[in-house]
DNA sequence: GTATAACTGTTAGGAAACTAACTGTCAACA
DNA sequence: TGTTGACAGTTAGTTTCCTAACAGTTATAC
């Protein structure tokens, strides 16, 4: 049998990103919260004006409904965002940060700031420019 | 409060990532497994003749030990592998294939280079080149 | 040579994602 | 206008990962 197992694009991908998720996740530990949680409020902090739904997460994070439900609950009963039915539309909910959760967002940016700067430190300028062309290019086909 | 949301490395690894996962996860659905145990079991397969412990994997795939035995524990029932305690070091255990699963690794690897070639399909052979030696250059220090 | 430390793997329990099936609301159109 | 389908979100149950605590085996140090 030929070992073509030669899939060095789908193997870097995936360790890479499994190795940015565990510091992602280590950066903001202390605060209680996990990278995605960290990352959530802080989009829900950005676009709060907006009549952001649950839709727009799920969409945003590719993440199923269901997986948004389950941590918006958990974040809402731990008092960091709050739901509100619009008057126009009964089937959505509208999120927003609570102030618990405004006082945080400073510190998660500062962390996630720190893991992007590990990930390119070791990139010349030009080279940055050119990994992150490369990697919308691959993004916006997949 | 300035924005300073900017993390676009870490954000597109990770839903590069997550695509890519999901992509794998459905090619090879229909073979009953996932592509984490698709991998798993491709990679014993190709060292199942050095004496591959499951440290080895936990290392090769960035798990922790408690994941893999639960992953091989799982596999082993379903009768894809086996696992024996070597003569020389009772805490170990080598890991094996059995025929089951070797008759499934050409279609598993079939289906990752599928999803391998959907990452790189809009990219010039050099740029394809350049990229592999930045995300090298990028996971050797991560 | 024995005590201690390091190594390998397991168990138990928890978190976060998934799918499938569901409720309730809104929109379309015949 | 009444039915039918699409949409937003929830619930229930499963999977796969995690951490922490543990047992047994091997290596190290005095």
């Amino acid at each position: 049998m030929k070992p073509h197992k030669n899939t060095p694009y789908l193997d870097l991908f995936q360790v890479i990103g499994l190795k940015l998720k565990k510091k992602a996740d280590e950066s903001i530990k202390e605060l209680g919260l996990n990278a995605q949680q960290g990352k959530i409020i802080g989009y829900i902090y950005e676009n709060q004006e907006t009549e952001l739904i649950q839709r727009d997460l799920a969409d945003r994070f590719h993440l199923r409904g269901a997986s948004i439900t389950g941590m918006l609950q958990g974040l809402e009963q731990r008092g960091f965002i709050e739901r509100k039915i619009p008057v126009n539309n009964e089937r959505q909910k509208n999120i927003y940060v609570l102030p618990k959760a405004v006082e945080l967002i400073e510190d998660f940016n500062e962390s996630f700031q720190k893991v992007e700067d590990e990930i390119v430190q070791v990139l010349s300028e030009e080279e940055k420019q050119i990994l992150k062309e490369l990697l919308i290019k691959i993004n916006e086909r997949l």
